[in-house]
DNA sequence: TTGTATGCGTTATCAT
DNA sequence: ATGATAACGCATACAA
C-alpha cells in the first residue's frame, strides 16, 4: 500500500522525460527504444495511470452515476442487472445511489452532478416534482430519467407503458372467460396507481365489461397490504373470479389470502401481477405477470446516456417501453408449473462457506 | 451544461483571492466581511466544489467499490443493501463492479485500485486462487475479503460459517422426526460445496445417523438443476422424508418435483435451503432456510473498511457470521404460511406508470 | 522524436 | 486575515 509510482518515477528510471512517458502509455508515436525503456520501467515499478489526475486533465471520469430509489426493489435491480454490463462494455465504472425515494435526495444527486465526479447520470425517481425539474434544468451533465417527466423536460426519458400493461391482462383474463375482474390497485396518488387505474377502466370498457367501483380495492405496494386488502374485496365481493394486482408482492399477498380462504388459483379466482419480478416465478402457483420491461429500460436508458456522452448535442429523446405479459400457471390453469420453470436459473450461489 | 465556476471565478466576482475563497469553503477562519462576499458569489454563480481536483490534492476520492461476481445474484444483493447505507453515512460513494465471477476480472479490480479512483474496496470472490493472493498482497489500497481467504492474508476477511448452517437445518429435521435425511448439494469443487458436504457429514453423526452414500445428490447451484437432481434421487430412493438443499434455488427446485411426484411438504417430505434469500419467502410452501448472514456479512465488512480508512493501521481483522435457522413452513406444518407472512412487506414499487 | 513548460481546480504553505 | 505560489499527476502545445 505504499505510494504508487508516477510518470515521474519512471521517466527517471528509464531516463527519459515525462512528456515521453506519457506518450508511450498514450500509443502516440515514439521512437521503439523509447518505448522500450518507458515500458520497462513502467513494468519494473508497477507503474499504474491516476485516474483523478487524468480525469482532472482530461475532463472525463469514464464513470456514470445510477440513482434508484431502492436498492432493495427488484424492479430497480433488473435495469441495474442490465445498465451494468453496457457501461462496463462501454469502458465506463458504474456509481451506484440509493435515494429510498426521497426527493430531496433526489435532487441533492442531481446537485452533485456538479462535482464532476461521474460524466452522466441515470436516475429513476419516484414521482417527478417542480424542484426536480429545475434542478435538472441546471444539470451540469447528461441525465437520463427512467420515468415520467412533463412534455418538453430537456433530458432523455425512458417510459413503461402500464396502462396498456393492465389492458392486456384484462384481455387475457376476459379471453379466459373471467366475468368478474377485480383491481387491486396501490395508491391513487402515485403515478403508477393512477395509470393502472385508468388502464384498468379502459380495459374494460374495451371488453365491454361494466365498471364497477365495487370491485376496486387500494392497497399499497407491499405484500402484507396486498392480504388486507384482497381479504376485504373478498368479504364485499366473493363473487369474484379475477383479481387484477397493481404489482407482484400484492399479488403473491393475493394467493395468500385465497390459498387460507380454499379458493382454487386459478380454477375459482384468476390472479395477475406486475412487473413480472423473480418473486412470480418463484411463487406457487407461478404467477401470470405483466412485465413492464424494466431490464429493457435500464439497457435503454443506459445507450442513450452513452449516445450522449459519445456523441455530444442532439434532441432529448423520448423512449417508451411497451409491456409484454408473461402468462404462468396463477392464470393458465393447465398443469400448475407449466411456464415458470424455464429460465431462472440465473442466480448462482455465491455465498462462501 | 455550461462549464461551472471554479474558485477562480468565484475569487474575481468577490474581488479576494483564491486562497480566501478556499478557507472560507472549508470553513477555515475568516474575516465575516471576506466570508459574506465569498458566499455571495458562490450563491450567485451556483458553485459547486469539483470533486475531481479536490482528490487529486487530498489523496481521498470518497469512493469506496464493491465487486460482486453477479448483479443478479440474491446473496449479493443482500449484502449491497447493507453495504450502501453504511459507506453512504460515512460519506462515501459505492462504486459497483460485477466479475461475472471470472477471476480474471477480479484481478483487474484488485489492481485497478492503482487508478486511486476509490480509497477501498470490498470483494467477494467465488473462490481464491493464487493470482488473487500476489495481487492482493500489492494492493494499493485497503481491501476487504468476503469469503475464504488462507490463514496469513493480509487482508480483513469476513466469512460465513456454512457447515455448522447445515448442522442447525439437520438438528432441526432430526427434531421432527425425520431419520431419512438426503442433502442434496452443490459440486464439491466448490468452496460452498465442499463446506456444506462436511456439514452433512458432521451433522449425521452428531445426532446419530448413519451416512449413507445414496442420500447424496449432486446438483449445481440453480433450480432446473435442482430438479433434476431431485428426481433421480427420488428414483432412487422414495423413501427419503427429509432434503438438505444447499441453497434456495435446489431448494425451489425440490419443491416443484415433490409436488409433481405427489409428495406433501413437509408431511411426507420437509425441504430446508440455504442463503435465505427473498425467494424462500415468496415460494409456497414458504420455505425453512439457513441465513448466512449475506446482510450481516455485508456491513460487517462496510464497517471494517470505513475503520481502517480512518483509522489507518492495524491487524488484518477475521470476522465470523454464525449461520441463523429461518423455519417456515416447508418444515414446520403447522398452517403453511405460519412464518414467512411477517416482514418481507420491504419493496417498495418504482416502475413509472 | 524529444524535452520544457503550462494548466486542469484544489488545498496548503509561506510570506505579508 | 489575506495573497501569492507551489504542489497533486497527468496531458499537451510548443520549442528544440
Amino acid at each position: 500500500m505504499a505510494d504508487g509510482p508516477t510518470i515521474n518515477t519512471i521517466a527517471a528510471r528509464a531516463g527519459v522525460s515525462i512528456a515521453s512517458v506519457s506518450r508511450v502509455l498514450n500509443g502516440l508515436p515514439t521512437r521503439q527504444e523509447t518505448v522500450r525503456k518507458v515500458m520497462a520501467a513502467a513494468d519494473e515499478l508497477g507503474y499504474v495511470r491516476n485516474a483523478v489526475a487524468r480525469s482532472l486533465k482530461s475532463r472525463r471520469t469514464h464513470q456514470v452515476a445510477f440513482a434508484m430509489a431502492d436498492v432493495g426493489n427488484p424492479a430497480y435491480l433488473a435495469m441495474l442487472r442490465e445498465i451494468q454490463p453496457v457501461l462496463k462494455a462501454a469502458g465506463y465504472r458504474l456509481v451506484l445511489h440509493s435515494t429510498d425515494a426521497v426527493a430531496a435526495d433526489e435532487i441533492d444527486v442531481l446537485r452533485s452532478l456538479g462535482e464532476r465526479y461521474v460524466d452522466g447520470l441515470i436516475m429513476s425517481p419516484l414521482r417527478v416534482t417542480d424542484a426536480h425539474l429545475e434542478t435538472l434544468a441546471a444539470a451540469r451533465a447528461p441525465v437520463v430519467i427512467i420515468g415520467q417527466v412533463p412534455e418538453g423536460t430537456p433530458v432523455d426519458n425512458v417510459r413503461a407503458d402500464s396502462r396498456t400493461g393492465v389492458r392486456l391482462a384484462i384481455d387475457h383474463l376476459y379471453a379466459l372467460g373471467r366475468r368478474r375482474v377485480a383491481m387491486v390497485n396501490g395508491p391513487l396518488d402515485t403515478v403508477p396507481g393512477a395509470a393502472r387505474g385508468a388502464g384498468y377502466r379502459e380495459a374494460l370498457e374495451a371488453v365491454g365489461l361494466p365498471y364497477d367501483e365495487d370491485l376496486v380495492q387500494i392497497a399499497d405496494f407491499y405484500r402484507p397490504e396486498g392480504r388486507r386488502a384482497v381479504a376485504e374485496l373478498l368479504a364485499r365481493r366473493p363473487d369474484v373470479d379475477a383479481l387484477m394486482c397493481a404489482n407482484d408482492l400484492i399479488a403473491l399477498g393475493a394467493l395468500d389470502v385465497l390459498r387460507d380462504a380454499g379458493r382454487r388459483v386459478p380454477e375459482d379466482v384468476a390472479v395477475a401481477g406486475m412487473d413480472d419480478t423473480d418473486l412470480a416465478a418463484a411463487s406457487w402457483p407461478s404467477l401470470t405477470s405483466v412485465s413492464l420491461g424494466s431490464a429493457e429500460r435500464g439497457r435503454v436508458a443506459a445507450e442513450l446516456l452513452l449516445e450522449r456522452l459519445n456523441g455530444g448535442e442532439r434532441e432529448p429523446r423520448r423512449v417508451t417501453v411497451p409491456p409484454r405479459l408473461v402468462v404462468r400457471a396463477s392464470t393458465a390453469g393447465e398443469g400448475h408449473c407449466a411456464e415458470g420453470r424455464s429460465a431462472e436459473g440465473r442466480h448462482a450461489e455465491g455465498s462462501g462457506a
